[in-house]
DNA sequence: CTTAACGA
DNA sequence: TCGTTAAGG
């Protein structure tokens, strides 16, 4: 998922100061589908409440946006509207794969292969209505300001970066980058803990912030060829050059000049190519937000958590007050914000 | 993921 | 106090 670029992108390690004050666009389809993949039980089952609702990403909202709260972070939610056309394709393969990741899970949880179940188990996790819902309903209760975007949140957390609104687009991809978002984090957690693909390994990871422009300088490139090089690797919208990675695709653009180039030059073609280039640079975005952080909803919380979804009142109340406490603190060293 | 509990 | 491990819903 998301565009593989990384490995050509300047980075720079962040801590938690660098980001307070700092107005963060968080994209809420990737923090979402992260929070489900990763809150699980050791044999893959995700937190569930007794009337067998998923309630992982509630778990993830309360305690991380706590906790970038406490950090002095203003935090934005923006949820993805609807997909271009031409990303219908990546959506049935998504929907495909998890059908048979469910399956598969199922298959190896009877054959006791645990390791091989979680494995699937989270590569099954679905951002569908009823979780986007609920996760709009704790931020609000939470004070925290949502944005519906009109097409990919992505774009829309771009968009309120380069217009001042927000400092950063937060995300695990990159694809904001090629929506010409001016500063990215990645990793915008507390206790960075993330496990190493394929084996059961933890490594600590820090928070990272990545340039737009500097790193279009960096690679002595312009931003459509950033996107070009992303279109050769492969986005959301297309399948990418075979045996391509970012390296090769650098070379590529740099080389010919440009992804229409590159493309002549072997003698493939990416469907509709034009629109996609014209998407990345001039995708649907709105101004229809209000961006207002509100003091926390004390009972509406427990309410929503601990009597609907089974969350333990202590440590609800306890997340609570150290909202609570961090919005004051906040309220009387800036005057901004909480009104 | 994040918190809480536990043992060195 | 800190690193490791289990539990959370």
């Amino acid at each position: 998922m998301g565009v593989d670029i990384g490995d050509i992108l300047e980075k720079r390690q962040v801590g938690l100061d660098d980001l307070a004050h700092r107005t963060v666009a968080i994209d809420g389809y990737n923090t979402l589908y992260q929070f489900l993949s990763i809150i699980r039980q050791r044999d893959g089952t995700p937190l569930k409440d007794s009337r067998g609702n998923i309630t992982s990403h509630l778990s993830g909202i309360l305690y991380r946006m706590t906790n970038l709260f406490e950090a002095g972070i203003k935090p934005v939610f923006v949820f993805d509207g609807k997909p271009p056309d031409f990303k219908a394709d990546t959506i049935s393969q998504r929907n495909k794969s998890r059908e048979e990741a469910r399956t598969k899970w199922d298959e190896a949880k009877e054959k006791g292969l645990s390791e091989e179940a979680y494995k699937y188990a989270q590569a099954s996790s679905k951002v569908d209505t009823r979780i986007v819902e609920d996760s709009m309903q704790l931020l609000d209760f939470m004070g925290i300001p949502c944005v519906q975007a009109p097409s990919e949140g992505e774009a829309q957390t771009a968009y309120m970066v380069n217009k001042g609104d927000a400092d950063y687009s937060a995300s695990q991809d990159y694809d904001s980058l090629l929506f010409g978002a001016l500063r990215v984090v990645r990793n915008l957690t507390i206790t960075g803990k993330r496990k190493l693909p394929g084996k059961n390994v933890y490594i600590d990871v820090e928070p990272e912030s990545i340039d737009l422009m500097q790193n279009i300088k960096l690679l002595d490139i312009d931003r459509q060829q950033l996107i070009g090089i992303a279109l050769c690797v492969g986005t959301d919208y297309n399948k990418g050059l075979k045996k391509v990675g970012p390296k090769t695709a650098l070379k590529l653009i740099k080389q010919h000049g440009s992804i229409h180039k590159v493309l002549e030059h072997r003698g493939e073609a990416i469907d509709e190519l034009d629109a996609k280039i014209d998407f990345f640079l001039n995708p649907p975005v709105t101004d229809a937000y209000e961006l207002k952080w509100k003091p926390p909803q004390k009972e509406k919380i427990v309410d929503f958590l601990c009597k609907q979804h089974d969350f333990s009142e202590e440590r609800v109340l306890k997340a609570v007050d150290r909202l609570e406490k961090a919005g004051k603190q906040r309220s009387q060293q800036t005057l901004d914000q909480w009104f």
